[in-house]
DNA sequence: GTCCATGCAAATATTTTGCAGCAGT
DNA sequence: ACTGCTGCAAAATATTTGCATGGAC
């Protein structure tokens, strides 16, 4: 599948590969952040054998693209989604590690708050919670 | 410097260290999330010397007792701070690293929907800001 | 003396880098 | 053909574990 990000791509002059592209595509077609090793393990699993290298190498580079963001969680590993998505946050289940995206409405009062009191030029936040999920519960 | 920590461990029957102290003391008299590494560099500056697994057996014991919480940001290396303190959240430099504990007003609306939306139990969540900070613009 | 805590070495996990070869354009 | 991309190996970094010794009580 070939998607809009993978054309921009290409306009700059930067190549279509089947890493790029399955790991493109598996970013965009899934709703939670997910981490170096997962990405590796769920292309080899649909067949698409990649080297765990190319997938850090190729996450670097879409970061530097702002085409996908780092999400810091609780674990060692960081986790990665597209960017650009509806604005929302992350609800992590302590217990299973599952995560899912939530949108809010009633952050703004925060960030106002936030550009009063400091003096630094804030670029971007993020927002998690940690619970334990019905499943696990 | 003996603690209120130090002496609540040592009434669980925990003993009190060199060790034990000085990263206890450390954390109390910081006023933003320190790595492992940190500890160990700035231990060894002002004469403690501490092997740097002792830090990290030392920063999962103070887990498990709840004294510290993990902090986590963009690095890879994660952060930790003192529990307990007022409640805040956090404001980093992106381009020098530093890390500053913020205490806001307006986060109550937020969790009120948050508990609306979610079938959750929610237990904490961690709230980050990040920019450049007036040294470095 | 007991048993928690520490140091050292080594294992494991995560991420980065060098280099030669492969592949998209 | 040009040059970006990939795989492999190895380095670098972060974290964990085993075991024998040391130290707080």
């Amino acid at each position: 599948m070939i998607t809009n990000h993978l054309l921009l791509l290409q306009k700059k002059g930067f190549r279509m590969t089947q890493a790029r592209s399955s790991i493109l595509n598996l970013l965009e077609n899934t709703d939670h952040p997910l981490t170096a090793t997962s990405i590796h393990k769920i292309l080899k699993r649909i067949g698409v054998s990649t080297n765990i290298t190319t997938i850090y190498r190729e996450l670097e580079f879409l970061l530097e693209q702002k085409i996908i963001e780092k999400i810091p969680l609780f674990d060692t590993e960081l986790h990665y989604e597209i960017s650009g998505r509806t604005h929302h946050h992350h609800l992590m289940c302590t217990s299973c590690g599952s995560i899912q995206n939530i949108v809010l409405q009633s952050e703004k009062g925060l960030l106002e708050e936030m550009h009063n009191i400091s003096t630094y030029d804030i670029r971007r936040h993020s927002l998690a919670f940690f619970g334990t999920c019905p499943d696990c519960t």
